[in-house]
DNA sequence: TTCTTGACTTAGAATCATTCTAATTTTAAA
DNA sequence: TTTAAAATTAGAATGATTCTAAGTCAAGAA
């Protein structure tokens, strides 16, 4: 979904379309890195030189709950947040942190509303292991 | 793979089977329940008054570096460790944060070592939702 | 427009989970 | 036994997240 529509959404009775709210989900638009909090607010905070920690926290929650982001908690310890929200895998590489998307076909998941009695709202499918990258320099250290 | 059996692989060169980290498997051989960190460490800590958390730490990550045992980061914030290594699901329930355990058959990725160039060294496949508990109690409350 | 009310933001304190540190104890091997 | 390495311990330090109370902003009513 479109930046631009996801912002119109936000501008409803109900929520407010803050320039906070706007500033985080154009960064997570901008920033398909699968930014940690931390990251986040250190970049918006060179604009926006007031802002606070708590409205981070506050905003990706807010985001998280009208659809438009998703969380991900791949790491231990750390959140970390997505601009795409449409079913997709995620790879984390234990050497160098990085998170990548992965696209798995024919999950069985895919479309379940339910799986034993208990109601589907997300998955999370993440992998974990030694991306390409990592794999790579090992090999021109031999 | 038994208790006796995960604890004879670690009597070996290399590693030592102290009571503490006996202690820690059995704990979560006998508890299914994908206990927190602190679950842990509260429980043995009635056992065994001088237990640090340290070494519950510890423990955990030297049995998980063994394969004997898997980190669940499925929740925000805190591990959870879980007995079975074999490959299965795990739903949370994000109103009463229990973790359930979850068969699913036909995963493309299951029998997969690699993907995109990525060696693939663990599945963490989680789903998020509510659980039949909950539901139901919803239900009555109607 | 001005007022009012509720929603949002802020800075910093508080809390919670995890890691680190340095001292002590235990273990395995000589 | 003795010794050296490995493991454990208590508590401090760190890092991530949540809470709090005060201040600011925004939308609708008068």
């Amino acid at each position: 979904m479109g930046l631009k529509e996801k912002l119109a959404g936000l501008n409803k009775k109900g929520s407010t379309l803050t320039i906070q709210r706007n500033a985080v989900l154009e960064y997570l638009y901008e920033n398909r890195t699968h930014p940690t909090v931390e990251e986040i607010y250190h970049s918006l905070k060179e604009k926006f030189s007031t802002i606070s920690k708590a409205t981070i926290y506050n905003t990706l929650e807010f985001l998280k709950n009208h659809g438009l982001i998703h969380e991900i908690t791949i790491e231990k310890g750390k959140l970390r947040f997505d601009y795409e929200v449409k079913p997709h895998h995620h790879f984390f590489c234990h050497k160098c942190k990085h998170v990548y998307d992965v696209d798995v076909e024919g999950c069985p998941l895919a479309e379940k509303k339910m799986i034993d009695g208990h109601k589907i709202e997300e998955l999370r499918p993440y992998i974990i292991g030694i991306c390409s990258k990592c794999l790579q320099k090992k090999k021109d250290s031999w």
